[in-house]
RNA sequence: CGGGGCGUAGCUUAGCUUGGUAGAGCGCCUGGUUUGGGACCAGGAGGUCGGAGGUUCGAAUCCUCUCGCCCCGACCA
């Protein structure tokens, strides 16, 4: 090769985002676009993030007091039918099974043996669930119903992008039922405060928490609270949200109890979901044009040690010297879970493997050498650093230091996304310079621009729709705010309660 | 589903306008020299040019149909 490339991916962030954003996903073998369309397949390496992120989350869920199940994968249609803006809101995303048998005909297999009720993939489970509930309340004394279930779902989707936006894709969706509306509304703000703690406290993920807009919110939700981040292209993405359902789905799927009271009442519900699309935030946060950056939290593989051999004469001294450091850093506790070492002793040069770990987001890279045996040394370098930077610590040292310096990356991620998403959120009070904000100067080919403009709004769905049409721009939240400042609205002038986040969005 | 673009080796692609039976770079394999930051030399494997049909002595190239992908809209976690 006769030019190093400066990074190690092409094209950088500012140059084309999107293309970037594939090429962090190819570059560090988290995914691929499969042969079925807007299907991916997740790799070892991408669900590696997903296993820690269900691990994470699912003992948050069991100490909020929620047990796991399982509901099934096929929805009857009728069953979609029941809850009004919930059909509304799916119908045109359903992918739906209407066959049971194969027959060969001409050498080719068709469809055959018609159902006399046809399926729905489930896009959500809330119908499904809702109908179990059904059958399991009886009295108060059934409630509440605490559940969760790991499953995927399918959503026919127009446009898809690995990990954002597929037609299947991996989640979790609670599901609880409970006797009083203050108690679903208490659930729903409980999980909806654990997914703001999970995003910040292990992605690395700064969250604004809010409440939906009326156009924004879940089909058949009475309220939709939300987790919303800014990435590295100033857009919001949705993270996470929890529904208050109201009665709205217990009345749909029957959902009675005979009170304390003797009189027979619907219960309150609520849902709440993430899913993969937690990977490509958590891409698109913190990942550079060297490619992924994993924030230790959520890491599985927490240090890669290279042993560096280049005479034939040292090697079996290298090797030892490293397997004697994986072992003594897997049996140090970092945040709950050993900490996980990746031996890389493939013959290959020094340099691409180094290059490899770094694409794929490994917090910390160690190299040990002939001369660092002789001296008692290691090259460390950190993947919130330059490439290139690297620091001889003693070996000895590292297994006191390591969950320090881990400790420390994590935090310095999540400053500098909380910097980033401060320098780009504004207050904004006047219509042109919201156009402003909104409007990229190259028509052609956007620049990176915009951000979370924070502006009065009357409230009404019209003037959403508008903006949305003529800026693509929506509102991402109406934030909890202790104490709310009112003013008037940018579009009308009418009278606003408070500020709402603007932005466009994934 | 509307508008635009594109399908050639694992990836990026040249060739197509003017038909003559496919070439490169990267990656991969082997051997050697290397190895403390994306190495070098030599050799090698890999393509029924998305698919079907047509025109032609002859099609990656021209025509028809079809499938798929990408971008822009509408829809969305």
């Amino acid at each position: 090769m006769s030019e190093k490339q400066q990074t190690a991916l092409s094209p950088k962030r500012d140059q084309d985002f999107p293309e970037w954003y594939q090429q962090v996903v190819r570059a560090a073998d988290l995914a691929e676009n499969s042969e079925v369309r807007g299907c991916m397949v997740i790799k070892p390496w991408g669900y590696a993030l997903w296993e820690r992120m269900q691990g994470v989350l699912d003992g948050m869920f069991k100490a909020t007091g929620h047990r796991n199940a399982y509901f099934p994968l096929f929805i009857p249609l009728s069953y979609l039918e029941k809850e009004a803006a919930h059909v509304e809101g799916f119908a045109k995303e359903c992918a739906v099974v209407t066959h049971h048998r194969l027959e060969s005909k001409d050498g080719k297999l068709v469809p055959a043996g018609v159902l006399s009720e046809p399926l729905v993939v489930r896009p959500t489970s809330e119908t499904i669930i809702g109908a179990a509930y059904a059958r399991w309340v009886k009295s108060w004394r059934d409630l509440p119903i605490l559940l969760n279930q790991w499953a995927n779902v399918v959503r026919w989707e127009m446009r898809p992008r690995v990990f954002l936006r597929t037609a299947e894709f991996l989640w979790q969706e609670g599901h609880t039922a409970h006797e009083t509306q203050e108690e679903a509304e208490e659930e729903t703000m409980k999980m909806l405060r654990v997914y703001e703690t999970f995003a910040r406290d292990y992605l690395a993920v700064p969250v604004l928490t809010g409440e939906k807009s009326e156009g924004e919110r879940f089909p058949g939700a009475v309220k939709t609270y939300c987790i919303e981040a800014m990435v590295q292209d100033r857009k919001a993405i949705q993270a996470g949200t929890s529904h208050f359902l109201g009665q709205n789905f217990s009345k749909a799927s029957g959902i009675q109890y005979q009170s304390r009271e003797g009189k027979l009442e619907h219960a309150w519900t609520t849902s709440w979901g993430v899913s993969t699309r937690l990977i490509g935030t958590l891409i698109m946060m913190h990942s550079d044009d060297d490619g992924l950056v994993v924030p230790p939290r959520i890491a599985s593989t927490h240090v890669v040690i290279v042993p560096i051999t280049p005479k034939e004469e040292s090697r079996a001294a290298v090797l030892e010297a490293v397997n004697h450091l994986a072992s003594s850093l897997r049996a140090i506790n970092f945040h709950g879970i050993p900490i996980g070492v990746e031996l890389d002793a493939r013959d290959l040069g020094g340099g691409i493997k180094n290059w490899e770990w770094i694409k794929k987001g490994v917090p910390i890279r160690i190299e040990i050498g002939p001369r660092d045996l002789a001296q008692g040394t290691a090259a460390m370098a950190r993947r919130d650093r330059g490439p290139k930077e690297k620091e001889f610590v003693p070996v000895d040292g590292i297994p006191g230091t390591i969950a320090g310096i881990l400790d420390e990356i994590q935090e310095g991620l999540l400053l500098r996304a909380t910097k980033f998403r401060e320098t780009h959120t504004r207050k904004i009070d006047s219509l042109e310079e919201f156009k402003k904000f909104f409007t990229p100067q190259n028509r052609e080919k956007p620049e990176i621009h915009g951000g979370f403009a924070l502006a009065h709004w009357n409230g009404s769905k019209e003037v959403e729709d508008q903006v949305k049409d003529e800026l693509k721009v929506t509102i991402r939240c109406i934030p909890f705010e202790d104490s709310p400042e009112p003013g008037v609205c940018l579009f009308t002038g009418e009278p606003s309660r408070q500020r709402v986040v603007w932005a466009k969005s994934y």
